[in-house]
RNA sequence: AGCCAGGUGGUCAAGUGGUGAAGACAUCACGCUUUCAAUGUGAUAACACGAGUUCGAUUCUCGUUCUGGCUACCA
């Protein structure tokens, strides 16, 4: 009798789950390897919290020499959007997420386990819930929005637990001779699980994240084929992370509480069990309170805010490997300039408490990422950026190839590396007023200090002019500047000026200050001999002569 | 409202039945320095609350509270 049934919602489906087993079988891989997968909805953006769970899923199966897997969740086509699978493979190739199997573009998919798309294996789910429906586990439902409306409704009036399930699941009590008869009227219809649930008992699983966790069996007759012949979330994740042949789901905190509801649909299935890893979410200062970091409200949930802001990918993996395994910092620290693949993540250390998300702590980071740079690589990737968003400083950056590049290099080599770059946006002000371009021809005034009296200005310039030789080592251009200052009535040190300050005018620093802000317009700039240097003698006598 | 999970400085976090309760970022001070940056030294600052078990609880148990997640023909 059920057979008849599951042909009449069926017709067209002739394989069955044993095809299907056969035709995807047990993957062959050493012990210990993971299977896992990154499952998105194409909907045109990767989420923080993706590439956070992505990155972690495949350095997870690379360091057991396992399989990570792109699959496009795309059974919601109001969620869709046009190139979503580009965008996710594009938006996580920037961060070294790569994949074993799974869509490479619109068109082509690799692996022996797909489609890789959902909705180009409507097929499979369906024999899967046709098979359901034959041995009673599933049915047709054949209620109508409004009447699902009208048993919420008297549920939240009786204060109880909404859902279709007991006695509020109408469909489930009808004889399959109506069913019949209804599908055969032309009515419309979805399929239900027949869940054999009771809430009254309870379920323990073992997440790799947080240990045990005990719930109320799933009773819920949840929704497994929609109306357009797709499957819902549930069923779909149970029946492809079994012909996958995953051994490992990764995903979201936020699907906790559907582990019932998929342990009873593995069960019911005949499938053997994942293991179930639930990364914690990336949350979200805001005044004060914690929330959800969203889409909406911050621009910094997009992995593409990173690259759009010139924060280089490598200082937002070691921000993510760092909120993963909080011993990271101190490998990394150990070792400055390694890979960040050669650590080897405990999924065990990750924490269970989702951490805030805090840009602050990226720009530190950050700092220290670009520092272990040498100049041409802060050159190379600081264009690259900017061709594409400061098309104007990219084309002063080539320009003055070298000049750039010196500049890029002053106390950079050593131990003591300047860290004044946090993202390729900061180059701007870094190197800007160093082109002439933009230092005669920008408005920008001049910040004198403590000398601000023209006259005197001028002398020192003067003078100044007449001892520079761009041949001095750096001890010998520093005595010429006391020398210089002497003359003038400043103190040659700071020190002997901090014990008179009354005999003299100032000290070595006032004038210094006079000779870097003539060249450079501002008070604050790295050292000046260097700069002195990299500018040379011909720009030097032009930015004076302006004054 | 129900179910589930989690609360260690402002943030990320280590850790323990007896500790001066690590470290990093941030903040502040001082040192070095011709400015800035860097760097060095130091400082501020935490076990959510209440009971219980125990000689002793931040750690174990229970309750409270706060925070987050879920409660769709969305994922």
């Amino acid at each position: 009798m059920s057979k008849e049934l599951a042909n009449l919602v069926f017709p067209n489906i002739d394989k069955t789950p044993e095809y299907y087993e056969e035709l995807y079988p047990k993957r062959n891989l050493s012990d210990g390897a993971v299977v896992t997968r990154f499952a998105p909805s194409p909907t045109g953006f990767i989420h923080i919290g993706s590439l956070f769970t992505a990155n972690f899923a495949s350095r997870f199966a690379r360091q057991t020499n396992g399989v990570y897997y792109l699959r496009i969740e795309d059974t919601d086509g109001k969620r869709e959007v046009e190139d979503g699978i580009n965008v996710i493979i594009n938006g996580l190739k920037v961060f070294d997420v790569k994949f074993d199997e799974g869509p490479v573009d619109e068109n082509n998919q690799v692996g022996n386990y797909g489609p890789y798309i959902q909705s180009q294996r409507k097929e499979i789910y369906q024999a899967f819930a046709k098979s359901l429906i034959e041995k009673g586990l599933a049915y047709p439902c054949f209620c109508t929005e409004e009447e699902l409306d009208k048993i919420r409704e008297r549920q939240e009036k009786l204060k109880i637990r909404p859902g279709y399930y007991g006695e509020f699941a109408a469909c489930r009590k009808m004889s399959e001779a109506q069913m019949i008869e209804r599908i055969n009227n032309g009515e419309k219809f979805i399929v239900r699980l027949k869940s054999p649930g009771n809430p009254n008992k309870k379920v323990r699983y073992t997440d790799l994240i947080r240990g045990v966790i005990e719930f109320p069996e799933n009773d819920q007759d949840i929704v497994i084929i929609k109306s357009d012949g797709l499957p819902t979330y549930h069923f779909a994740h149970a029946v492809d992370d079994h012909l996958m042949r995953t051994t490992h789901v990764i995903r979201g905190e936020e699907w906790i509480s559907s582990v019932p509801l998929h342990l009873q649909l593995f069960e019911m299935l005949g499938f053997e069990l994942p293991t179930y890893v639930h990364m914690p979410t990336i949350m979200k200062d805001d005044n004060g309170s914690k929330r959800k970091i969203s889409k909406r409200k911050d621009p910094e949930a997009a992995a593409s805010y990173y690259k759009e802001n010139g924060i280089p990918k490598e200082a937002v993996l070691d921000y993510l490997l760092n909120i993963l395994n909080s011993n990271y910092e101190l490998w990394r620290k150990e070792n400055p300039k390694a890979s960040s693949f050669d650590f080897v993540i405990s999924p065990e250390k990750i924490s269970v408490s989702g951490a805030m998300f805090d840009l602050v702590k990226l720009a530190d980071v950050s700092k220290n990422t670009i520092a272990n740079f040498t100049a041409e690589e802060v050159y190379t990737q600081g264009l690259e950026w900017a061709e594409e968003f400061d098309k104007e400083l990219a084309e002063l950056m080539k320009k003055y190839e070298a000049f750039t590049k010196g500049i890029l290099n002053i106390e950079r080599t050593g131990t003591k590396v300047r860290k004044d770059i946090a993202k390729w946006s900061d180059l701007r002000d870094n190197l800007e007023y160093l082109y002439d371009e933009v230092f005669f021809e920008k408005e920008h005034e001049d910040e004198w200090q403590n000398v601000t009296d023209k006259e005197t200005i001028k002398a020192i310039l003067e003078e100044y002019l007449k001892v520079y030789d761009e041949n001095d080592d750096k001890d010998t251009w520093f005595n010429k500047m006391k020398d210089v200052s002497e003359k003038f009535g400043f103190a040659r040190e700071v020190k002997e000026y901090k014990k008179n300050p009354e005999s003299f005018k100032g000290h070595v620093g006032d004038v210094s200050t006079v000779i870097r802000v003539a060249l450079t317009g501002r008070r604050n700039t790295p050292d000046l001999y260097e700069i002195l240097k990299q500018l040379g003698r011909e720009r030097i006598v032009k930015r004076f002569e302006r004054i």
